[in-house]
Parts: C-alpha cells; sequence; structure tokens
DNA sequence: AGCATTAAACATT
DNA sequence: AATGTTTAATGCT
C-alpha cells in the first residue's frame, strides 16, 4: 500500500553501487521525485528471490548470524545472490563490499531512503519498505517479522545517528517521521546524553531534553508541561507528491536527538522544542480560519525544519554571536517558510521536491555567496538586519514565541468562538499577519501590517485584513523583496508609509500589542484552563534563553 | 580509537 | 505489536 509514497525512485538509487550520497547532494539534481524518467529499468535485478542465492541458505529471517558471521555471511550468502550489488571487487581498496547488501551502511541506505522520499521523510515502516524494495539483499527479508535483525539494526541507526531526525507524526497514530537532519549528524552519533561527563563536549551540550525519559518522567510529577498544540500546517498543495495516505493533519514537532552543532540556536532551542511532546489535540486545529488565505499551505514542518536549519548555518558566520538577532531571524525566517515557499513552488513547481531541498542546500554552501530568487529574501534579512527591523524583531520575540503557526491556528479558533474583543481581534489579525510579513519584507510589511491594524478595530475590517494579508505578504515577498529594501525607505505598496512614524511607531505599536496579548491570556485564555506562560522571566535576556522562553511559555490549553 | 553491525533489554504508544 | 532508546558485545579499519 504504501507504495506509493515510496518512490521507487529510491530504489535506482540504492541499487546503484556506487553513490555516494554526498555526491548528490550539492548538486540537488539526483533526487527525482519520480521514477518516471528512469522508470523501466528500476531494477537491474530482476530476478525475484526465489533464486537469490542467500536466500536458501539464510532464508529465515533470523539470520544465522552469529557475531561475525557479517562477513562471512555476505561473503557465503552475498556472493551468489545478490546479484546486482556485488559490483565492487573483492577486496581491492577500499570500496569493497562491506555487508552483504553492499559497502553502505546501515545509515546511509536510510539516509538514502529518506532522501528519496518526496517530502524527504518516512515513516519506519517505509524506511522497512524501502530496504525491501529498494536493496535486493532484503528483498526477501521483507516479510519476516519487525524483529529481524535488520529492522532492529534500522531502528537502531535511527535513534542512534544524529543525523537522523524523528518527527512527530500526528497522522492516524501512526508512527513518526523520520527524516534527515540538515545540520547533520556529520560524523558524530548521537550524543549521548549527559552521561558520565558533559565536561568536554559542553558546547555540545547534551541538550537533549528528553534527557531521562523514565527517570524524569518519574522526577517531574507535576509539570502539566503545557504543550503548544502542535499546528498543523495544511499539507501542501501542489505537491505533486501529494503525501500517499494519511497526514492530512501532521503538525509534528520537531526533536533533533542532537543538535550536532553548536553553533546553531538549534541548541538552545531544541532542547525545548523537544521537550514539547504535546498534544493531542489535534482535531481542533485543522486548517480552519488559517488556511483562509490558502488552504493549501506549506509542506508540512518538514520543510521549516530543512529551513530554519539551513538558515541556521548560514547565518552562524555573520551572527553566530549574537544569540538575539539569531534567534530573531530564525523566528522570522520559520514562520515565512511557507508562504515564501508556497508560493515558489506553485509558480514554478518543476520540482517539487528540489524546491524544497534547494533553499537548504543553497544556503548550506554559500553563505553569502550567490542566491536567485527567493533566497534573497534570506540573505536580506540576515545580512541586513537592520537597526529597525532588529529593534521590532526584538520587541516581537517575546510575544510570538513559537507560535510559528500554531499560535494563530489557535488564535483563530478563540477569535471565532468569542470575538467580542475588538482587541482581540485586532491582536489575531496582527499576529498572523504579523508574522508572516515580518518576515517577508521584514520592516515593509510591518508597517503596512501597521497600517492595517491600525485603521480597523471591528470585524469587518478584520475579516478583509485578513484575506489582504496573504496575499500582500506574498507580493511583497516576491517583488518587494528582491529589489533592494532599504531599510529607511520601507515602503508599503499603497504608499501610506507617510504616515508611519517608524520605529517609534512600531515601538509603540508592538507594546500596545503586548499589552493587548496580556490582558486577553488574563481575561479569556486563563479562566479557560490553567495555562501557564511566563513572558517576563527574562527582561534583559541577551542571551538564549530568550528563545528558549520563547519556546518554552506554550500555552496550551489543554 | 572509532565506527558499524547485531542482539537484546527496556520504554512508549 | 510496532516503535524508539540504550547498552553491550564483537569485528573491522
Amino acid at each position: 500500500m504504501a507504495e506509493a509514497s515510496g518512490s521507487p525512485s529510491a530504489a535506482e538509487a540504492a541499487l546503484d553501487p556506487e553513490f555516494p550520497p554526498q555526491s548528490r547532494p550539492r548538486s540537488c539534481t539526483w533526487p527525482l521525485p519520480r521514477p518516471e524518467l528512469a522508470g523501466p529499468p528500476a531494477d537491474p535485478d530482476p530476478e525475484p528471490g526465489g533464486g537469490i542465492g542467500p536466500g536458501s541458505g539464510l532464508g529465515s529471517p533470523e539470520e544465522p548470524g552469529s557475531g561475525g558471521v557479517t562477513t562471512a555471511a555476505a561473503a557465503a550468502a552475498g556472493g551468489p545472490g545478490s546479484g546486482g550489488t556485488r559490483k565492487s571487487g573483492g577486496g581491492s581498496g577500499g570500496g569493497a563490499r562491506r555487508n552483504a547488501w553492499g559497502s553502505q551502511s546501515y545509515a546511509d541506505l536510510i539516509s538514502q531512503a529518506i532522501e528519496s522520499a518526496p517530502d524527504k521523510r518516512l515513516t519506519l515502516a517505509q524506511i522497512y519498505e524501502w530496504m525491501v524494495r529498494s536493496v535486493p539483499y532484503f528483498r526477501d527479508k521483507g516479510d519476516s517479522n519487525s524483529s529481524a535483525g535488520w529492522k532492529n539494526s534500522i531502528r537502531h541507526n535511527l535513534s542512534l545517528h544524529s543525523k537522523f531526525i524523528k518527527v512527530h507524526n500526528e497522522a492516524t497514530g501512526k508512527s513518526s517521521w523520520w527524516m534527515l537532519n540538515p545540520e547533520g549528524g556529520k560524523s558524530g552519533k548521537a550524543p549521548r546524553r549527559r552521561a558520565a561527563s558533559m565536561d568536554n563536549s559542553s558546547k555540545l551540550a547534551k541538550v537533549r531534553g528528553k534527557a531521562s525519559k523514565k527517570k524524569a518522567a518519574l522526577q517531574v510529577p507535576p509539570e502539566p508541561s503545557a504543550e503548544s498544540p502542535g499546528t498543523q500546517y495544511p499539507k501542501w498543495p501542489g505537491s505533486p507528491s501529494a503525501r500517499s495516505s494519511e497526514d492530512s493533519d501532521v503538525w509534528t514537532s520537531i526533536r533533533p536527538r542532537t543538535s550536532s552543532n553548536a553553533s546553531t540556536i538549534s541548541l538552545g532551542l531544541s532542547p525545548i522544542l523537544t521537550e514539547q511532546d504535546d498534544l493531542p489535540d489535534d482535531e481542533l486545529l485543522p486548517s480552519l480560519g488559517y488556511s483562509s488565505a490558502s488552504s493549501n499551505v506549506p509542506p508540512t514542518v518538514t520543510e521549516e525544519l530543512e529551513l530554519i536549519d539551513g538558515l541556521n548555518l548560514m547565518s552562524p558566520s555573520s551572527s553566530l554571536l549574537s544569540a538575539q538577532q539569531h534567534t530573531s531571524s530564525s523566528m522570522a525566517q520559520r514562520t515565512p517558510s511557507f508562504p515564501l515557499r508556497t508560493q515558489s513552488t506553485a509558480t514554478q513547481a518543476p520540482s517539487f521536491g528540489s524546491s524544497l531541498f534547494n533553499p537548504v542546500d543553497i544556503s548550506l554552501h554559500s553563505p553569502g555567496g550567490h542566491f536567485s530568487g527567493p533566497q534573497t529574501l534570506e540573505a536580506l534579512l540576515t545580512s541586513n538586519s537592520p537597526p529597525p527591523s532588529d529593534v521590532m524583531m526584538t520587541q516581537v520575540d517575546p510575544i510570538l514565541p513559537q507560535s510559528g503557526g500554531r499560535l494563530n491556528s489557535q488564535t483563530f479558533l478563540l477569535l471565532g468562538d468569542q470575538s467580542s474583543k475588538s482587541k482581540m481581534s485586532s491582536v489575531n489579525l496582527l499576529r498572523k499577519p504579523s508574522e508572516q510579513q515580518l518576515d517577508s519584507v521584514g520592516t515593509t510589511a510591518l508597517a503596512s501590517a501597521l497600517t492595517m491594524v491600525t485603521a480597523p478595530q471591528n470585524a469587518g475590517g478584520l475579516s478583509t485584513l485578513k484575506t489582504s494579508n496573504p496575499v500582500q505578504s506574498t507580493q511583497g515577498v516576491q517583488q518587494g523583496a528582491l529589489p533592494p529594501v532599504s531599510p529607511a525607505t520601507l515602503t508599503p505598496f499603497g504608499g501610506s508609509q507617510d504616515r508611519l512614524p517608524n520605529d517609534l511607531d512600531v515601538d509603540m505599536y508592538m507594546e500596545n500589542l503586548e499589552c493587548d496579548v496580556d490582558y486577553i491570556i488574563n481575561t479569556d485564555l486563563m479562566d479557560g484552563e490553567g495555562l501557564d506562560f511566563n513572558f517576563e522571566p527574562i527582561p534583559s535576556a541577551p542571551t538564549y534563553p530568550s528563545t528558549s522562553q520563547a519556546s518554552n511559555h506554550t500555552w496550551v490549553p489543554s
């Protein structure tokens, strides 16, 4: 069944005896989403299992294997049967096949599997499937029990290596998605919790909040740990790869078990994010209002994740030190990811898969080199970081914590239910837009948002706004961004800029917003349930905390 | 010493 | 029962 999603395309890759995973990434050409191209020759290894050499002997799932057998088995069994794989001559210098299936390690195989997926993510089961389908050696081992040795190994590898990250998949109670960590697990394995001494790896910080699950669980009792409602961004539309099934709502939460690189905020962030496990209220946020603008949106967090990471990677060079900046930028970017991407995708969707991939790729490669199209924005934001924007960002930070998208949905929900307060509405409006626009054109957007918000205060205006916002932002992004958006110039489209006082205004605006929010929270949300958000904690959080904090206050009515 | 494969003991869902 | 995490033994480089 899953066949559909699985991508046969992968098969070729896998089959391909030699293809270093790394070569591709940079060229970004390889991952063809669909096999169509290669269609025919899909399997070089036509012969079915029956004959597979090894099969006979090793047929049983159990595998003979005892310890050292690996090699032996490979030699014995593999030799004949594997057919396709055995290519590298024995022993020659380095490329000899180390395992029965070839020279690739489980990790490599898994990576390939994931990469081959249109969305760059797969569930464990899908990975198994891919293996069975793509790697000759496992072909006949597919039906074996889940406890087949190789499956165990796959699982083991997934958990062990930092290059793989697990993303919560709320779809149908399915297992999580596994994707690869853009930052890459590099060579590092997962950071094993704090274990003995954390000294050396100080930077690496074993962040992983999950730390001791069982222990923690036992010890940390009360904390209802508010989680944030996952937001699910509606899946992404255009994606030709329309997911095979389930996942209509994959809100997913990211949790890099290990943030390999110290450089990123992800470090600071991850822990928290990680902990956000959360929420079950799935149904609650289905697209609802959020999609108002676009029923379809982005490709899930997946992309987001990638994007973010990419960002992180690229930005470090310049603003590695300033946590705040970093944070803000990341946030800004984060949200934006979709509008931006969506558009681009829709518009130039020649290869969805790649679109996803591209951004990251680019950022990775040329931190400050050349960019094109969409990336510009990122670059802009990152490199530019004009004072104003900075300010605004900073201010915003506290407010749109991890909200990313979830807040929105929630907000909307609330709004719908009880839109009694004009304030609220304005806030809501703002919020959403602010995020999007913010990132999109930074100042410009903000200005416009401001304008809009200021004016309308009633429901009517609201709706209008809502609708128009997205559009604007989009435009801004596409057209406005590219051109030189000088910090000082901020020009909204309408030319209403005149009235905007600038920073000051923004400032004020922000303040207001904050107040409102507070108010709202206190009033509306609070009584709802025991929500807890702590905004004030770090008044001047100069460092990471800000970020974490932000993500921390997740408010969720559970 | 570091990495990879296996196996297996838990823990979660 | 499927998933995930960890720890450990063992073999290769």
